[in-house]
DNA sequence: ACCGACTTTGC
DNA sequence: CAAAGTCGG
């Protein structure tokens, strides 16, 4: 009986270049790509209309129907524990080869690390590949040795890396596309009748596994030439849609992070740093895995965080009397999104301000973002609280006033998102500035002192 | 071992 | 122009 290849689709949901997807359809043998509903993240989830797990159902059976459609194949599509889906599935299929591309949470190692293990013990091969980054955490590294932990530097090695990886690549049609093997898209549909032929297999249904349809609309996979252009000029306007909002697909591959780059580099050069701190955040949280649970740097674990719940909770509904950081927090639980100027202030003010433990702020936003991704989310949570590599010094407090006065004086995203701001239904602030400022300052300075 | 440099600033 | 400390060459 003939072998198969398993491609084993995560966080990479397309069939255009796609590396793992691409090594699979190369190998030689009939490859049916597989998803596994996890439930050991599922199960965590607490709103059942979480728009971005019918986000990710949507994506799945488009790609399925694809592939039956266009390919002659099927998808494999499971709602389980990956242990044990693998476990049957390497049962059921006589499994030659697996393929895969590589996540670098910890989570993600662990889970990989045992299914690798599962698959090897049957007696097949278990391959993974970058896909979700441009360059890992060995590939930037410092003269010394060792992985970064300052951004501008990491930056200038990233860029001239990649700088020399595009200049030695021949084209060989001059094709611009085609600048690096690192940029290259990987050319899958050459390999298309390479998937194994299958009827269409069945696929749960999103309230199979207990979600239902969300209201909240998933931002297009498309940006205008023209936004990358002027980035560095509206990026930092909340009122202006001046950013992206590629997020949620680059955190489920629905776009290519090559593509982009690609696009970047050659568009606006602020642009492209946003995609290299996302490399950054990603190598860390790689090389450092407590910064999940722990800070980065060890001293800042003993601040006295105060932690006072009814805080917490106004400051979630967007009711802390600061007008920017309410309307940047009812961004977030209308939409799903807020404007990155506004994560700053608001997670500055959560922490610093109100002294609540920065990890309370990235639980919430990992709850409501569709773009959550657990190492930008830690990256920037822990960079505003200063606990974090390259993070805003602890005695510089955001003044959410002056932040106000600088990106949105008119009052325009104000007004937006908090229709009653300047009215008496409008809540007094929750704590004075200056009042909590020093009350800030002399906290971080007795756990750091 | 020295020294310039350090996302997004406050006052 | 100040702020603390450390990163990286």
């Amino acid at each position: 009986m003939q072998k198969i290849a398993l491609f084993w689709f995560r966080r990479d949901l397309r069939l255009q270049d796609n590396a793992g997807l691409y090594h699979a359809l190369k190998s030689g043998l009939p490859v049916l790509p597989l998803f596994i509903f996890d439930r050991n993240i599922l199960d965590d989830l607490d709103d059942r209309e979480d728009a971005r797990v019918a986000f990710l159902h949507e994506r799945v059976g488009h790609l399925k129907s694809a592939l039956e459609e266009g390919y002659g194949s099927s998808m494999l599509v499971r709602y389980g524990y990956p242990e044990e889906v693998w476990k049957a599935l390497l049962d059921e299929y006589e499994v030659g080869q697996v393929y895969t591309n590589r996540d670098y949470e910890p989570y993600a190692k662990k889970r990989d690390g045992s299914v690798a293990q599962l698959v090897e013990d049957a007696g097949a091969g278990f391959h993974h590949f970058k896909d979700h980054v441009i360059f890992e955490a060995e590939e930037v590294q410092k003269k010394a040795g060792g992985t970064y932990t300052v951004f501008t530097p990491y930056s200038r090695t990233w860029k001239s890396k990649l700088k020399e990886r595009m200049s030695s690549f021949q084209t060989e049609d001059g094709d611009q596309e085609a600048v690096s093997y690192y940029l290259k898209p990987y050319p899958t549909l050459k390999y298309a009748k390479a998937f194994a032929t299958a009827a269409p297999l069945p696929m749960p249904s999103l309230s199979d596994m207990g979600f239902a349809p969300s209201a909240i609309e998933i931002p297009s996979a498309t940006v205008s030439r023209k936004l990358i252009k002027h980035y560095d000029q509206t990026r930092d306007i909340p009122s202006i849609n001046g950013t992206s909002r590629l997020g949620i697909h680059f955190r489920f591959g629905t776009i290519s992070i090559r593509q982009k780059a690609w696009r970047a580099s050659k568009l606006n050069e602020t642009f492209l740093n946003e995609l290299i701190w996302r490399d950054f955040y990603a190598q860390i949280l790689d090389e450092n895995p407590h910064v999940a649970n722990r800070s980065f740097r060890e001293a800042y674990d003993h601040i006295e965080w105060r932690n006072d719940e009814t805080e917490f909770k106004k400051w979630c509904e967007g009711k802390t009397g600061y007008p920017i950081v309410d309307a940047g927090m009812r961004e977030l639980n209308q939409t799903g999104y807020m404007h990155n100027r506004v994560r700053m202030i608001t997670a500055s003010f959560l922490t610093k301000h109100l002294l609540i433990d920065w990890r309370w702020g990235e639980a919430y936003f990992a709850k409501k973002l569709l773009d959550y991704d657990l190492a930008s989310n830690n990256g920037g949570w822990q960079w505003a609280a200063g606990s974090g590599t390259d993070a805003a010094p602890y005695f510089r407090v955001f003044n959410p006033t002056a932040q106000q006065q600088k990106f949105d004086k008119e009052y325009k995203y104000i007004k937006q998102w908090v229709p009653e701001f300047g009215t008496s239904r409008y809540p007094k602030p929750i704590v004075d500035h200056k009042i909590a400022r020093e009350r800030c300052l002399e906290t971080y300075k007795a756990a750091l002192g």
